[in-house]
DNA sequence: TTGTACGCGTTATCAT
DNA sequence: ATGATAACGCGTACAA
């Protein structure tokens, strides 16, 4: 062995570090100071109770003094336990997702848990490349958007052995547990709002995602059921936005006479269409009705006629947060399959 | 050695995952399968150029074979590198910080890094116990928001040995590295746009976050520099809110003659009070000018009346990967301290 | 180009 | 209640 003072050669790029060993203090330090053994500090962290209150005091005054702050990467590796949870979401730029993974990450991190962040975008999907970045930092759990997934992601997933959840919708075929709510139902909810309105002829805005397009098709499907078959349909890039609703508005109107009712399978959509409506002179809701999904924060205040679909974001990421810890503890739940529903907030003045 | 078959005692809680090894493939499998040695396989994914094609071809079989997913746990032990970036922010549920954060994530996954989220709130902040629990995973570097830091905090941080970035504001006493822009000089630019316009008597709504105050003294040093001593100034609670705002505007024309311009330090109180002056009848900018800051997406379109200054949120992100990505790759570079700007956004009808 | 030997910092297991 | 020892899965240094 080397004499550990020789100077090591000079590099292109010095390393802020050195190669090997972090310099950090280690548990063997601490117990060096403490006069204890490595595994006596291990247990002041992991299992504080199992230890005497005097060599708990010692180890602890130890752990001040070298300023000792622990590997979790050498400690997940040794239990196999990462106390990381890994949240693939399509984005978190705008409010949607975001709060979720806020109220994910404000429950587990009260439960020592840390959250990953894998953001896959919303177009071809990159979730499959996320998730073996992400599967190589050994998860103890994993959060997903969704739950369509390419067969390999599945495969893999199932083959983890650890417990995932997939939210924001439900299924038929879960992988392990969701917590959700029915987009099909949502666009029926606003069909029923809207045909109790009295309105009869309808036009709709949709975004081309897959679960905006189910809210479109269950908001169809309730219209089908109640005689109403003829939908004025304006199909949008997702994700939707106030821009692309202020030119399907105006597609809309110059596509024919205008509808009594327009539903929009995204709040932003809902936002522009009522933009444009007023830019022509129209009274919203009285010339026209809008509807959205969503229930972004302020529009309540910037659009006060605007009725949406309103579903608890935080409340999905909490959820989760609970049933993750659950399976974690072992505490393996009957209902794998959360509904958390959602409400039709009507705003329009009465 | 015990029989590795015997029959493990009843548990209350029968793991998912046995407790040693978590029975995944490893680099020994994949070598075994192969017929190489395990360090041959470590060199397939990490310098695959070092192999003959040969039996780089023959390794990858072999780790499809396996499905092998590497352990990033065991393998940044061992190099004491763990391709993770922690970012600490106040919160993602506004798009404020996501849009950084999402974009500081794009770019480092490209580069093979995974973005570690805490997420320490407004109040009196959680950044340090945060800052322990992120630190405990060996991050590669960190990404903060704001400049204030406990003593303790700083501390650790500069002990770390790790490349640290501070964002969203400018500071004398810099930890490390700096990417943001001055709040003050945004104050000074708003103060400058409206006496431009011609208006002297001004109101302000601020909310009561050191930042936006930052902006608010900005502004009132403009002011005062201008010969305008007297404005009127209405706190708010952080983080200003479309509610806040409309109160607070309420609560300003309550008080005395309506001021010609009022300048709010965030957006959603600048809604707020073009909201509320709308519901009082007066038109905005004819009655009552309104100037904002933050530029949210949507506000262009929602309120095409409110002047704003704009800065990339974004960019704040994706120049603090590159500038953490740089600094991996020893690149140690000369400007420690990185300006994005922003600018004034004229909204109002000319 | 490939392999051998060792250590990274911690926890599980079994003993005392 | 505390300790000794052996993994955990991989990268680095050096040898071949």
């Amino acid at each position: 062995m080397p004499d550990p003072s020789t100077p090591s050669p000079p590099r292109a790029v010095p390393p802020r570090r050195p190669a090997r060993g972090g310099g950090a203090a280690t548990l063997a330090d601490v117990a060096r100071v403490a006069g204890v053994a490595p595994v006596t500090v291990s247990r002041a962290i992991n299992t504080p109770d199992a230890l005497l209150p005097e060599t708990l005091a010692l180890v602890r005054q130890a752990i001040d003094k070298v300023g000792y702050v622990p590997n979790l990467l050498a400690g997940g590796l040794a239990s196999s336990h990462s106390r990381l949870v890994a949240a693939i979401v399509p984005s978190i730029g705008t409010s949607m997702f975001a709060e979720a993974v806020e109220a994910l990450s404000d429950r587990l991190s009260e439960a020592g848990y840390e959250v990953l962040l894998g953001i896959s975008g919303f177009g071809q999907s990159r979730e499959d490349e996320l998730l073996n970045a992400v599967l190589s930092r050994r998860p103890d759990a994993l959060f997903l958007i969704g739950t369509e997934h390419s067969a390999s992601a599945r495969r893999r997933l199932q083959g983890s052995g650890i417990p995932v959840v997939e939210a924001w919708e439900l299924t038929e075929k879960p992988l392990d547990l969701v917590v959700g709510f029915s987009h099909t139902a949502t666009g029926r909810a606003a069909a029923k709002y809207l045909l109790g309105k009295g309105y009869r002829r309808f036009a709709i805005i949709a975004a081309s995602d897959r679960r905006a397009m189910l809210r479109r098709d269950g908001f169809l499907a309730e219209l089908a059921g109640q005689g109403v078959g003829e939908v004025f349909q304006q199909p949008t890039a997702a994700p939707g936005t106030v821009r692309g609703g202020r030119a399907a508005f105006a597609a809309i109107t110059e596509a024919g006479p205008l509808p009594e009712a327009v539903f929009c399978t995204v709040d932003p959509l809902a936002h522009g269409a009522m933009l444009e409506a007023q830019q022509r002179g129209l009274v919203v809701p009285r010339d026209v009705a809008v509807m959205g999904f969503g229930d972004f924060a302020d529009s309540a205040w910037l659009q006060p006629a605007l009725t949406t679909i309103h579903f608890d974001r935080r409340r999905i990421g909490g959820i989760a947060a609970e049933v993750i810890l659950a399976e974690l503890n072992g505490k393996r739940r009957a209902d794998r399959v959360i509904d958390i529903g959602f409400e039709v907030a009507a705003r329009e003045s009465a």
